[in-house]
Order: C-alpha cells, then structure tokens, then sequence
DNA sequence: CCTATTAATTAACAATTGTTATTGTAAACC
DNA sequence: GGTTTACAATAACAATTGTTAATTAATAGG
C-alpha cells in the first residue's frame, strides 16, 4: 500500500532503500468519505495527503458564494500548498466528491527529511518546481485566453479527460472562471461551430 | 557590484565564503539598452539575471499582439523561469524599458551547485517555493476577482508602487488582463466610488 | 521651442458574460 | 415507484468589457 507513495516519488527522482526506511514509518492511511471536507479552510494544513481512490474538490469561500480552483484524482499530492510552505492558514478548502482513501504524512516530517538526505531536498525543489509549472499554464489561460479559448484549451488538456467525466459541469464552470450559465452557451456555441478562424 | 549577488541570496538563505567562492567565478555583468530585448522567446533561456539598475517588461506574442505578464525592477531576477526549468524553448520575451545592468550566469552553473552544495539546492527549493507562491497569488487575482477588484487589489499590492511610477498605463492594463481603454475608464469609475460595498 | 510621436481619456456601438427565472432532465432518497 | 433534490439548458435583461474612432495630454527628438 505505501509502496503506492514510494512509486510516485520515483517518478519525480529514485528513493533508495534506507532513504525509503527513514519516511516509511511516517506514512498513514484515511479515508474521507464523499462529501467530507480533507483540508479545512483557516486550519493549518499540516499534512501531505496522497489520494489512491476517489476525488477531491478545491474551493475557496468567496462572500458570494465558492469557486472550484482544483481537482485532484488518484496519485495526486493533496493538500494547501501555499499553507504547507508559508506555514500559515489553509485559505482553501478540499472536499471528498468521492469515497477517497488517502496516504499522507506531516509536513514536519518532509522538512526534516529535507534537512538530512538531499535526495528529499533535491524531491522539494522538483516538486515545486513542477507545481510551478502547472500554476503557470493555468496562469497563462486566465491571461492569454478568453472563457471560450480556455474551454476549448481546457478540452485539449490532459486533465480534461478525468474531469469531464467524474466532475460535475458546474464545478468545471468554476474551475474555468465563468458560471455555469455561461460554460453551457459557450458549449452550444462550440459543438455547432468547431471553431473561429480568420479567413483570408 | 557581484556583492549585490550573494547579498540578495542571503535574504533567502545564508551563503558561506567557499560556497560564495564555487559561484563567484561564473558571474558576469552585462548592460542592456532601454528598448533591446533581453530575453527571445523562441531561444532557449540558458541564463539567470539579477537587475541591478533599470527595469525590464515580460511579454507574450500573440496572433492579435503582446500581453504584458510581468515587470522586472532592481533586485529582481529576470528569466524566463519555465525555460530554465524544463530546458524548453522561452515562451516570453523579456525587453528593457529603461537602461539595465544586469549580473547573470548561466543555468549550468545553477545546477552544478545544486549537486555540490546542499545550499544551493536548499535555496534551489525556496527559490522555487516563492515563486510558486507569487504565481498562485496573481493565478487567484485572475479566478477570484472581477477586472475592477484585480485593479484595486493591485493598488493596494506591494508591487503597485514601483509598477505605478515607472510603467506607462497601456502595459499596466495588459498586465492586469484587460484593454487600456478598460483600464481607464475602471479608474474613473473608482476615483468617483471608493469602493462598492453591500450596505443593510 | 516647436513638431512629431506616443499615450490616455472619452464616446458610441458590438459582443460577451453575469444575473435571474423557467423548463426539462437526471440522480438520489425514502 | 414516486417524490424530492440537484443539475443542465434556455431565454430575457442588465452590466461589463472589447472595439473603433476622435480628442486631448504628455513625451521625445530635432
């Protein structure tokens, strides 16, 4: 079972055995039955969840009701990241859409495997660096893209795949900035037109 | 002059005298005009830049022109971070908007540390981190804020000050996503109205 | 100092999204 | 199975932004 964490960390840089004895005993398991919340909103997120079954939702609270910012599905790290790092309140919070079962461990025990093998440190850097990578590309369709371009963008991504087929549409409008009113006329713009090109 | 360097990493983590000793050799210093571009996208960033005196504007080009993303003042580092990461072409372009001297190094050198010094890995990750957290920051302006509320979020930033007295409008507007036009009008929207505020 | 260029404001109109409400559909629960 | 609840699609209207163009203001160069 948590030899699931340790196949998921070798993806990113191998983990030799001792190295792997040091983190092991740190590793639990829980589950989060659907419609629990995982991560408090105004708690610290102190620990590091890795979901192997089931679905999570990431919202923040807005005076004017939710917006859906993440999703995260089997093998994905989650947690509050800005609140892991900064070590203050979780500002989002995360919700089970799904039956989940989770491996996680404290944050305490990252940094300090951080502070005594540099393969876990060299792990931090990759992982934030990758994470960084992704909050960009999100960044760039909210930019660069208008609602319809980030729909069409967002059925040409990866994720999409997952998404479209466990999460509820109006979620998706969340994750996509727009309500669900709107993600609903730009999907029947979409299928009657596949797309708008300058013609010469 | 290279001082300004080590003295700028040490506000993120203590740099010792040989560490100091391993980078200082690979530093060099080079001026770039106001108007000549620094960094092309389409060519591959193979080096890391400390502004040391000017200021410097990061852009997109885009079928229906350039989207400003990000401004560089003295004390930032200016790259283009995803290129450095995935060792992909850059996908900004990065010009002076004033005369620039600018400390650089090349990536290389970067991860030749990484692996020496447990350090420069360390300050590999917090370099990474804060970035990340930066990035989340204006991803969360972009979800969570309507064009009007990204504007006065922004006036009430940190950054606001430097942006405000030294980058003509047109990029400001850019860089908070809308058109210029917008941009004016949001502002005498909210010079007449402090702020919108539900009242009982 | 004057001119040429660039930038910012304002106005009018088009296009898109947000909002509210209604209808139809699907899912969940008893 | 029938009821209730939640979800998606559609319509009508308001609000905001994009677009184009004209005017004014500021800046840069000679």
């Amino acid at each position: 079972m948590k030899q699931m964490l340790r196949q998921v960390m070798s993806q990113t840089i191998p983990v030799s055995d001792d190295e792997w004895a040091a983190f092991e005993p740190h590793i639990k398991i829980k589950k989060v039955q659907k419609k629990n919340v995982y991560i408090h909103a105004g708690n610290h997120c102190t620990e590091i969840g890795l979901l192997m079954t089931g679905s999570m939702r990431q919202y923040h609270l807005l005076p004017d009701g939710e917006r859906t910012t993440f999703f995260f599905f089997e093998g994905d790290f989650a947690c509050d990241y800005q609140s892991i790092i900064t070590n203050q309140p979780a500002t989002i919070t995360i919700e089970a859409l799904e039956d989940c079962e989770v491996l996680y461990f404290h944050r305490d025990v990252l940094l300090r495997l951080y502070r005594l093998y540099p393969t876990y440190e060299t792990f931090g850097r990759l992982i934030a660096e990758s994470v960084y990578l992704c909050a960009m590309e999100r960044l760039n369709t909210f930019i660069l893209n208008s609602p319809e371009e980030r729909y069409r963008h967002f059925l040409n991504s990866a994720e999409s795949e997952q998404i479209l087929t466990r999460i509820p549409q109006h979620y998706i409008a969340s994750y996509l900035g727009i309500t669900p009113v709107s993600l609903s006329r730009i999907r029947s713009r979409v299928s009657r037109v596949p797309r708008k090109v300058a013609v010469g």
